[in-house]
DNA sequence: CGGCTAGTTGATCTATATCAATCATCGTGG
DNA sequence: CCACGATGATTGATATAGATCAACTAGCCG
């Protein structure tokens, strides 16, 4: 079963863009190694992360910062087909953590492969580069709903979001799919306090736009929750519609 | 004059690595085509805006969204040495606007052209992938602000920020600088009222921390400033202290 | 059964928004 | 030089979104 690790990563750009063979192999052979991560432990610790970089292929994580009286903002959550620290190929960053949320499984792509191949294939760099782009979008995105969308609209916002975007690596089921995240977990991607995310699902629930009960997310009338939303998936960059 | 338009650019990545000589050419090469857009003129507008990618040389430009109910989001301001529209060259997006806030110049670079030299030169596209992704950590802070930060740490973690990226283009007076934006600028900047933003300011000048009149910017306790903040430049990327 | 974690709810408090008025500055045309 | 309008800054009064505190419930796992 070692073959598909880049499998999601490839799902997801082939919504954007067509990916000719050759790019499709080079991926291949950089991500042969696969490690695994437990619910709840830190990225950093992880023996292999100072010598590769790291494609999420199962499971959830979650980049944050953590600030001195202990508020913690989450910047980004990763899906199967995300890179998880791309960027420390370039760049030392010492201020952010990520956390596994699930139990996660790891492609990893060795730095000095990585390195190599893209100096030799300016096709893969170019699609690793729109790749970081993309990410920067949905951060960009995240910016808009913290700063002028209300608790409801921003929690809409995210669901619409993850939802496609697990749905593009065929992680979801019709309209509903998993998110291992606690409300407080939630809120600390929202930027909220957790009682005010409780109130804000309780306010979808009895609107029936949708339910998150446990880990489970069911999308009851996705119309609604588009429009709460003002959700426009252009920034996700797919070619055509995802649903 | 017309011979140093990436300068601030390549004062910018000086601060961060070593750039050889071969890239400072190419990028000069690159780089040799000027435009000037008006303060207050949308970028798309600018004739120019299809074809090339646009480095900002001199003012200060925004990117922001706009919402249906009038609702406005600035999610980047760009100084110069920045690239206002690199991402362009890859995605098409029409979801965000750009806008001079002051008269601006702009040194093109030619799409094609670019293009050509990221596929030829390694050495480039690694410097600009960094860029963008120096971006995108900016952005990142920007979230963990809006999340987690009090409007007035917001505020001054965000003048922390301006003073030491125009520094390091020379755009700064010892702890002075201007800076073009209105308070419904930066409201829009901090994702609050413009209200708010005039109180948070007489606070900080109450403080005597610093002060914002007209276009102006003096910080008068640095320390304190950063204290107010917990302002910490490292994702920046800068190799030493700028201040 | 007990203790842990996550979810739920209510009461109260506070940061920030909204509305409205005033004031300062500055460019323009008379 | 002055009147004028426009734009931006400042301030106060009031409203509200969301935070904080505190209690209680429901599972769940040992």
């Amino acid at each position: 079963m070692e073959i598909d690790l880049p499998s999601p990563l490839i799902a997801k750009l082939e919504w954007r863009h067509d990916i000719p063979v050759s790019m499709r192999e080079d991926l291949f052979s950089l991500l042969k190694r696969e490690r695994l991560l437990d619910a709840g432990s830190d990225f950093k610790q992880a023996s292999w992360c100072g010598t590769a970089c790291s494609l999420l292929v199962e499971g959830v994580a979650a980049r944050y910062k953590l600030m001195s009286n202990g508020r913690r903002q989450i910047t980004a959550l990763h899906v199967p087909g995300d890179f998880v620290d791309l960027a420390s190929q370039f760049v030392r960053s010492r201020d952010y953590e990520v956390v596994a949320l699930s139990p996660c499984r790891f492609a990893l792509a060795d730095r000095d492969r990585l390195q190599e191949l893209t100096e030799h294939s300016a096709g893969v760099t170019r699609l690793l580069w729109m790749d970081s782009l993309i990410d920067a979008a949905i951060q960009q995105e995240w910016l808009v709903s913290m700063g002028r969308r209300s608790a409801l609209e921003h929690l809409a916002h995210l669901v619409c979001e993850l939802f496609l975007r697990l749905k593009v690596v065929g992680r979801t089921d019709g309209f509903s799919f998993r998110l291992p995240l606690t409300q407080a977990d939630v809120a600390d991607v929202l930027g909220l306090s957790m009682v005010h995310v409780n109130r804000m699902l309780k306010a979808l629930r009895g609107d029936e736009v949708m339910t998150w009960t446990n880990q489970n997310v069911t999308i009851v009338n996705w119309g609604r929750l588009r429009e709460i939303a003002e959700f426009d998936p252009d920034y996700l960059a797919f070619r055509r519609e995802v649903a």
